[in-house]
DNA sequence: CTAATCTAGTTCGCAGTACCAACTATTCGT
DNA sequence: ACGAATAGTTGGTACTGCGAACTAGATTAG
């Protein structure tokens, strides 16, 4: 029988990588009392409320599916839609001060802990990777 | 009003990076009429047969949640348990003739798109991220 | 200016995901 | 042989994500 599977250091290390990323964001979101998916959601507020069909853009999600999610985030008081009086059928998603508070949170946790492994690589490297990852994300993300 | 939020580049390059490793997977796993979950688990069954305990390790799953996941691409007739005589509690889930080609088309469609992404870098800063993360990874896996 | 159309978001039903607690069956330790 | 440990399943709950159908408001054409 032929082994007829690809093996790519690259693309395996790309998937291993983004598992090990995907176990930060559950475990730190665990700790803090909601799902990575209201986390990512959160997290994505920061910079501002965002219209509905612009999270639903950002966050590769059909809007029925993201309606869903702002609703238990609403529920639990970390998020508010907001209506617009010049178009009354969008609304805006923002944090609460509570949302906002968890927000950074959960952000900042994410983000020391996965600089923390980065610490096991010489500075040069670090740097180095994170250069050529951006500039990968910069050519695939329109 | 101070802006508490840390910023890193090297974590904010690891976040993007995962979400687009993530979407690639949940596109192909999509347009081979299965779940990204479900995908994963084939492509870990790739190098032979896994017992139910070792499988929920790799997968960081509640053995509850394996379980389920199982049964589910057990009943697409993609994975079959197989008891072992020696200790009766026991059993390896295996891919089915069917499963192994989807394992293997699956596999071999994620490793192809994300090659075609690395290739918009440079070969040399394509294998030398490569190296870094796989570094990385053997830091923070046991 | 109204009718047709388009857009933004919600609701509903469904399958799947994942957890925990409780359970069954088997094996191991003493 | 009996109590503890191990492997896996079951059942209940909350959440995720989709598509189809729907409501309401904005826009465009005639």
């Amino acid at each position: 029988m032929i082994d007829t599977t690809v093996e790519s250091e690259f693309a395996t290390a790309l998937v291993r990588m983004s598992h090990l990323v995907q176990y930060v964001f559950v475990d730190v979101s665990r700790e803090h009392g909601i799902t990575p998916q209201q986390a990512q959601l959160l997290c994505m507020l920061i910079g501002g409320p965002l219209g509905m069909s612009e999270l639903s853009r950002l966050l590769h999600l059909e809007k029925s599916s993201l309606s869903g999610l702002v609703d238990r985030v609403e529920r639990r008081d970390l998020v508010t839609r907001v209506g617009d009086p010049r178009d009354r059928r969008t609304c805006q998603a923002g944090l609460t001060p509570a949302g906002e508070q968890l927000a950074r949170d959960v952000h900042n946790e994410i983000s020391a802990r996965l600089d923390a492994m980065g610490q096991t690589l010489p500075d040069a490297d670090r740097r180095h990777a994170t250069a050529a990852i951006t500039a990968l994300l910069a050519q695939h993300t329109r």
